[in-house]
DNA sequence: GTGTCGCAAGATAGCGCTAACATTGTTTGA
DNA sequence: TCAAACAATGTTAGCGCTATCTTGCGACAC
């Protein structure tokens, strides 16, 4: 009279919460609910589990929380050629929030995108539940109204027109261009230069706000051949960073919108044979990897890509699951701090500026 | 006699394989056959079923396949900062490997690493069941031995020492970079500098080979001036640059072992009034984003470092999967095509240098 | 004392998919 | 000719976890 114990599926690996509830006396579901920090549990009890939890090493099995949980999220990352320096640090953030709320990621290139329709029709193939907005799309209108209309969940990752049918997480890049042209302005330049970014993102315009603000607040002219049109690549840096220094009377200082153009404008300063920052002070914009790869490092404004990466993310993941208002949809709208960071690209204004030719290298070890 | 239907469970989202299985008259099992592509199903069968699928916009649910099918498998991308570039096309690469194999990603950065054997403790705690190793990582010994002492499996990724217990992808360092010198050879270039890469990591010597075998082929003398070591980083990338354009004899070319070092490059010899590529020739190594972003661009060596991360992900994967092996570990050391793309930076020898300012700029549209 | 509320913990039944086995029908081979 | 081998599908029973319901038990008022 055997009776045949049909199958114990083969390729069983670690502990699971039946193992951990038998070495502490409970039930699997205890256990489960001391994983989720659920409240309804004695501490004492919560105390065996977590010690057994220890003992046997156990690591939850992230499938099987998000099939039995129901709880499953997919969260599309649409990308549009940013930079690669700001995509990886995006990529990091949102990860790491990922992995820690089950959350799948998709990551989806749309260079030009194919029409706002289309693409939302790819993506409600993959199933996605929810789509992430950096720069440049979070300020594509007519992908976002494509993207309500199909009724996803989005977040638009630093943008300067946060719309009202989605979530936005920013820094007051107005305040952020205000700041670093005031330090500018306390450093003693009178003459700032500033190379303003695309305009079809919309941060350009409120860093162009918060430096003419600042000229104004400091009863500085606004000189309309100081401000020139980029479009926050290093070629246009280079051509606007020429014709700042073409000027007969030449800006001391050049506000870049970010940290490419900014590097253009050191280098342009080097080929004209100006010392940075002896004979011209240069600010970039974002604390991207280009800032401390080029020499001098650039004074810039640090923008914490990956801490907003990860907030959109957790807020989507939230959404997503509490899908329960749809019509009063309340979209949250964060706003980060900023930082100013002083390097070594900003200085002082010298007495009498000069050219000269050999700069300091950087001591590069043998 | 009400019998009571105690569950329905609540969020249930899209169609799942039952689904399927009644509107195209066939058993779940079937429909499960024909998503895994089995080749025990008729033709037609399959064609119902395929119908039934696009009819119903099924798509299969990623967690409950890698539960009931046991697959799970959690893979570590150890990065201890390569540049940020590097990072991102990496990630690229992995990510779209592992959301379709269905592997998690764990990202982790260990910048100084605790200790080799700590590390591995930490991954053994998140349940890591197999790592990449980007460089320079996958040229760090301890970690590797103590990474196969744990029985892990792992990947080096373009590693110039493949090991012999770990898989590898790697393009021919060596060959490349006497790709790149025999072009520049062919463009007339008799005196070449070359900018050796970190010592720590074991590409840099293979490089400086295939320079070296270049050079020694077309019958050219190897000058120990125009050989000069970096570190892979911009800052070592201008000093040695300074020390080669200093040189009485200066060279009419320079080769450096990255893309970091040839910006560098480029960026003293537009300080030193020399025209590029018309005073100076620069090749760089790697195709990384800096070598489109900077101008003149970059001629320079291809590597496929999101193909690379791409078949590393699929093979840890599948090494995990089919854990029958473990003594005798065939290990796959795979090598990828590289390819040399030639662009703006370098160019024929002129017949008589000379010093000039006013570099072309790339046209900034306005 | 006895009901009933409150609360911690247990029991049960799936989440969506697939491994392992069972069942057909169809072919072979001796 | 009939068993054995195969090939295409169906059936059953989980994978590891948690939503939902149920139970046990002390507290508290009447």
């Amino acid at each position: 009279m055997t009776i045949r114990t049909r199958k114990p599926r083969s390729g069983t690996r670690g502990p699971t919460v039946a193992d951990v509830a038998r070495h502490a006396g409970v039930s699997p579901m205890t256990v489960s609910r001391v994983i989720n920090s659920e409240p309804t549990v004695l501490p004492a009890t919560c105390e065996k589990v977590t010690a057994a939890i220890e003992a046997l090493g156990y690591v939850p099995n992230p499938a099987a929380r998000s099939l039995a949980g129901g709880r499953q999220c997919r969260i599309a990352l649409l990308h549009a050629n940013p930079s690669a320096a700001y995509l990886s640090e995006f990529l990091m953030g949102s990860l790491a929030q990922a992995s820690q709320f089950d959350v799948q990621l998709i990551v989806e290139h749309c260079d030009i995108a194919p029409s706002p329709a289309e693409l939302v029709r790819k993506l409600a193939g993959h199933r996605v539940d929810a789509v992430l907005l950096p720069p440049p799309l979070c300020d594509d209108a007519a992908l976002l109204a494509a993207l309500q209309k199909a009724g996803l969940p989005m977040a638009q990752i630093a943008t300067g027109q946060a719309v009202d049918f989605a979530h936005a997480l920013t820094i007051d890049d107005e305040a952020a261009a205000y700041a670093m042209t005031q330090h500018l302005i306390t450093l003693g330049h009178q003459r700032i230069g500033f190379v303003q970014g695309a305009c079809d993102q919309t941060a350009s315009a409120l860093r162009r706000a918060g430096y003419v603000r600042a000229l104004a607040e400091a009863g500085l002219a606004l000189a309309d051949d100081l401000l020139v049109q980029g479009d926050f690549t290093y070629r246009s840096g280079l051509a606007c960073a020429e014709s700042l220094l073409a000027l007969p009377d030449r800006p001391t200082a050049i506000f870049a919108s970010n940290d490419d153009m900014a590097a253009a404008a050191v280098a342009v300063a080097h080929r004209h044979g100006l010392d940075v920052p002896r004979d011209l002070s240069v600010a970039g914009f974002d604390n991207s990897a280009m800032s401390t790869t080029i020499w001098p490092e650039l004074t810039t404004i640090d923008q914490p890509v990956a801490e907003m990466a990860r907030q959109a993310t957790a807020i989507l993941a939230e959404a997503v699951r509490n899908r329960t208002n749809l019509p009063d949809k309340p979209v949250q709208h964060v706003r980060l701090a900023f930082q100013l960071l002083c390097r070594a690209s900003a200085g002082p204004l010298a007495s009498k500026p000069g050219g000269n030719v050999s700069p300091r290298l950087g001591g590069a070890e043998v």
